[in-house]
DNA sequence: CCTTGAGCTCAAGTGGGCTTCAAGTTGCAG
DNA sequence: CTGCAACTTGAAGCCCACTTGAGCTCAAGG
């Protein structure tokens, strides 16, 4: 059982093309140890990082934002609890964020049935209150961007 | 208080470029009446697809496929109770499966604090058991795509 | 009436995230 | 040591989701 994958068994792993890996490590967010013949050698820790990568990008993070994040994790080295602690806590805040988004869209969908229309002013539309009360009545996105 | 909205009172409301806007529209996304000078003039509800369109893009989710969940609302006339059935199962299954990823995702990244890597491995890899015994020992990727 | 800003269309450009292609090299089985 | 699948790089191409620009029209205030 050799402990370094080739590029296709990391493929067939992980279920990502090998031209997606390749874009991946130029990108910055896998690292591959290279044979004298100058093929990539995965250590099996990189098909974790695969998978953050996938989930991530499936929940709608940009691979900017997931490089981000996983520069702060080992790259040979152990990271200290701290860095730990910093990236799990920043990492967190933005998946909680998206984990509220959707569950209140999933129940806003849910408690329309029936009603006819979509029903989002509920809970995803929000009116601040006065202070725009200037652009005239009426709610307005409370998402950012 | 007019009740219809022009393109850039409708952006304004929601945060979302005119010429986003414009693009829905061709997209099949959004729909607005014409003045006789051909300018857009949006019904108050169009506020609440825009809205739906944004939170589903946050989640990774493709404008296609909204197109197609958006599909079943009413369009001038009212849908049935059984549009609406159908939309929010299909629509709730999706989002269920979104959540389930970002928990799960949020809560490993949690347990790994102090352990000093990504321990993806517990929940978002799994080994399927023999089956894939011919390609060698190891866990694979649980996750579509 | 005239100006000015908002809106119109169509075409082309942009950036992210890859895939495909061409042309050459490596590494393992026989 | 040979043959062939798997690997390499670089450049170009593709799809999605927009944005930008050119050149025009519309609508409301002075």
């Amino acid at each position: 059982m050799q402990d370094l994958l080739t590029i296709g068994q990391l493929s067939a792993r992980s279920g990502v093309a090998t031209s997606a890996l390749r874009y991946y490590e130029r990108m910055g967010l896998l690292r591959a140890d290279r044979t004298g013949g100058n093929q990539r050698r995965y250590a099996r820790g990189e098909l974790r990082r695969v998978a953050f990568i996938r989930i991530s990008q499936q929940v709608g993070i940009s691979l900017e934002e997931i490089r981000e994040a996983l520069e702060s994790l080992p790259a040979a080295r152990t990271p200290t609890p701290e860095d730990w602690t910093q990236l799990s806590k920043l990492w967190r805040n933005r998946l909680d964020e998206k984990i509220t988004l959707l569950t209140r869209l999933r129940d806003d969908l849910d408690g329309c049935i029936g009603c006819g229309c979509l029903s989002l002013r509920r809970c995803i539309l929000s009116n601040p209150g006065d202070q725009v009360a200037a652009e005239g009545p009426g709610a307005r996105l409370a998402v950012p961007r």
